[in-house]
DNA sequence: TTAGCATTTAAGCAAATTCTAAAATAGTAT
DNA sequence: ATACTATTTTAGAATTTGCTTAAATGCTAA
């Protein structure tokens, strides 16, 4: 049907057809998930994210200097993590303090904890 | 001392210092959860390893008729995925089949969960 | 108000990513 | 061998990403 169909015999077209439908209907699904994922998995803001929840809450200047980083660039990462909600902001005088929200802390929790298991791996 | 560094009093050096440390000393750990992560987190690739974790093993014309995409460029997200030894490949004649590996399988375990538990989301 | 600090935003560029199309590789079967 | 099928690889174009620099915004304080 179209040209990035295989011509082969042995295709289990019902099994094919049933992972159609699924990823179809799932479509939306996998997006959301994506979309969250390709924000996170990014090393600089992996690393942002790690110290804001070992710290609760820092300012971008801290991330900076702690990060060894352009305090433009940091604030770039930090609205792309803000605008999936993984971050907020709260402002208090001239410097504004971002932390973690609930928004996918599951997730977050369970990528973060892998910091601590992938640790031990390279020390051996 | 460098351009990107403010000139803050409030500042808590020392938790500064302590956090550069530790990032410093988990520098290669973050590197590697990262490098794992970006391949996971594209669209297109977590669709494949969710295929291969439903259904055990799949062929690059399977995934291409699934997901209705061109035959090369499910093969080259599957070379990325084999980079990162996160799938496996066997021959079986012309035809190669692709399954997931137990390279980390806990990590693609936890991501996978959420597409279950976000589906459930998504209904709502 | 003016100056100064913290931060964000905008513009531009280089590098990385992803797809398409075409050529190369490899096994099957005649 | 030759032809055919499945897959990979290569090359190129389009898009996206992440950084740098400079300008803009917003608060604070003299």
């Amino acid at each position: 049907m179209k040209k990035h169909t295989c011509i082969r015999q042995q295709a289990d077209i019902d099994q094919i057809n049933q992972c159609k439908a699924v990823i179809s209907d799932l479509d939306e699904t996998f997006s959301n998930i994506s979309n969250v994922l390709e924000v996170i998995a990014n090393g600089v803001r992996f690393r942002i994210l790690f110290l804001l929840h070992q710290e609760q809450k820092l300012c971008v200047c801290d991330l900076s200097d702690i990060l060894g980083m352009n305090i433009s660039a940091i604030s770039q990462h930090l609205r792309k993590l803000k605008d999936k909600e993984l971050i907020a902001s709260e402002r208090q005088g001239q410097t504004i303090h971002y932390y973690l929200t609930n928004k996918h802390s599951m997730l977050l929790k369970s990528l973060l904890s892998k910091v601590d298991e992938e640790k031990i791996m390279t020390v051996l």
